[in-house]
This record gives C-alpha cells, sequence and structure tokens, in this order.
DNA sequence: CGTTCATCCTGACGGC
DNA sequence: TGCCGTCAGGATGAAC
C-alpha cells in the first residue's frame, strides 16, 4: 500500500538506477492502466527520450524526460515501479516495460490493476484532478499547524476521512493515518471541527513524525510493496496500531481494537484515544 | 459545496 | 478438498 514514505523510497532507489538512462522501447500489456494520452501517443511521447529527474508530490511518482514531459505514475493498492537489471526475471504482473538503454528495464507491475499512468507537459496537470489538488505534504516547510488548524475548522467529517483525503494533506494512507492518530492520542472518529489547537499542533507533529519514521525505514511492507529495486520496507516492525488489532498497546497494555471508518478498516487503543 | 458510498480488480484466508 | 463470502485499500464519480 504504497503511501508517501513508499513512494519516497521507490523515488530515490529508482534514482540511482535509471537517471541519464535513455527509453529505447515501450511495451505496453495491459493499455487501459494509461489515462492520458492515447497508449500510442503515451509511448510516442517517451520512446527515445533520456530520463533527467525523479519527483514525488503526494502519491504520484514522476519521471522527468529531457523533452520537457512528465512521465507520471500512480501506483494505487498494489502498483509496483522496479528496475531491473539484464536479464533479471521479471514478476508476474508485469503490465508496462520501459526497456533502456543499457540493457536493463524498468517494469510497472500491478496485481489488481488499479493503478494509473501519464505523460504530460507541464500545460496539461489538469489532466491529473488528484494531482492539482493536492494538498500541502507532510514534512514541507508550508505544511504547518496553522494550515491544519484552519482546514480541520471547516470540516464537519471524522478526523479518519480528513486525513486519507488527499486535498486536506498530501501522501497519507490508511497505514500512517492510523499511527499519526494515535501518536497524537485521537479517535479515529473524532469530528474534525471539535479538535483544540493543542491537539491540531500534537496532530502536526505526531503526521511529519511517523512519515519522516516511515521514510527512515524504507517504508511499510505488509504485503505487496517493494522499493525501486524490489526491497521490502522495515517500518512494518515500527508500527503501534496498524495490523495490531487484538494485540497489547504499546503504551499501556490495552487490547488495540479494529473498527470501521468510512468504510476504511481502522485500528486504534480505545484507552490512548478516547472519543472526546 | 461537503460528505458518504459503491466501484474498479485479484488473491488470501476463514468457515463449513 | 472445494466452494463461498469477506477483506485488503486509493481515488473517483454518483448520490444525497
Amino acid at each position: 500500500m504504497p503511501e508517501m514514505p513508499e513512494v519516497e523510497t521507490i523515488r530515490r532507489t529508482l534514482a540511482k538506477n535509471i537517471l541519464g538512462k535513455r527509453i529505447e522501447h515501450i511495451d505496453i500489456l495491459l493499455p487501459r492502466l494509461i489515462k492520458f494520452p492515447e497508449p500510442d501517443l503515451y509511448r510516442q511521447r517517451l520512446t527515445g527520450q533520456k530520463i533527467v529527474k525523479m519527483r514525488r508530490e503526494g502519491k504520484y511518482l514522476g519521471m522527468q524526460m529531457e523533452n520537457g514531459i512528465m512521465a507520471i505514475f500512480h501506483l494505487r493498492m498494489t502498483g509496483r515501479l522496479c528496475y531491473f537489471k539484464d536479464g533479471q526475471q521479471e514478476d508476474k504482473y508485469a503490465k508496462i516495460i520501459f526497456y533502456l538503454d543499457n540493457g536493463a528495464r524498468l517494469i510497472y507491475s500491478d496485481m489488481r490493476t488499479f493503478g494509473t499512468l501519464y505523460a504530460i507537459n507541464d500545460k496539461e496537470r489538469e489532466k491529473i484532478k488528484g494531482l492539482y489538488e493536492l494538498g500541502r505534504e507532510p514534512l514541507a516547510k508550508d505544511f504547518t499547524t496553522e494550515y491544519l488548524l484552519a482546514k480541520l475548522k471547516k470540516s464537519n467529517g471524522k478526523i479518519k476521512m480528513f486525513l486519507l483525503n488527499q486535498k486536506n494533506i498530501a501522501g497519507l494512507g490508511n497505514i500512517y493515518t492510523d499511527e499519526a492518530l494515535f501518536l497524537a492520542g485521537i479517535n479515529p472518529e473524532q469530528i474534525c471541527s471539535a479538535i483544540s489547537k493543542e491537539k491540531a499542533e500534537k496532530l502536526h507533529n505526531s503526521i511529519n513524525q511517523v512519515i519522516s519514521a516511515g521514510i527512515n525505514d524504507g517504508g511499510t511492507t505488509f504485503r505487496d510493496y517493494v522499493n525501486g529495486e524490489g526491497i521490502k520496507g522495515k517500518h512494518q516492525n515500527n508500527l503501534f496500531v496498524y495490523g495490531q488489532a487484538k494485540k497489547p498497546c504499546k503504551k499501556c497494555g490495552t487490547i488495540i481494537e479494529k473498527i470501521k471508518v468510512g468504510g476504511r478498516g481502522t485500528c486504534f487503543c480505545p484507552k490512548c484515544q478516547k472519543l472526546k
């Protein structure tokens, strides 16, 4: 489940391997994953181009080409983008294959095929609604307590859903949302507008803390996630609540509960995260 | 406009 | 052993 720390780890591990390489040929095994432009034009825009920079915005991964085109990937749930050395066997869910000029391949694979791919110039950003509507992101200078508090005051929904909404904060998913709420001591069903300034400040710090811990651990691997070199993350060993249902809370020993909030599985400690 | 809910898809797992 | 239902979860678009 790639969230910001996972996508950032993929960005870094791919940059090491593919910057300066040229795409010689593209195999499109599942064309419907390419949302814009049409697959033929997608191939045309990227073939022969040199990869000059790797970017990331929220959970979107961007591969900047020398002709100004940006190849954008959103991995959704089970997408993977990995570098395969010459002769290395690809996995069975390979969907889009980029052949590079050193004999290696960059392979987009996806078991559940929810991922989305694009190739846009800088005037076409509105083609990807989720990208240009992204909120500010954790660890960024402009992600302040004031920004968070102002957004919270305007929301009548539950904090869990608020944090998952990319328009509010870019890059959080189910894992880091549950973890941040635990660290801040906030119940996932808490109504946003009722959250105090003090709690908002605590939440702001907790979000930054869990995201940087996730990046330092190279992401969280629960089932599918691997980085750009096919290696699993380590943050699954450092989780407080996500995936810990029926286990004792690491802070107070109370049994961690799992409930549904807005249709999403949600883990929390009923004692550390009391509803106010 | 804000919020909620079903939907896309495949595989793993539990119950019987 | 096999069949069925449920769950996993990011984003989108429809419905309210």
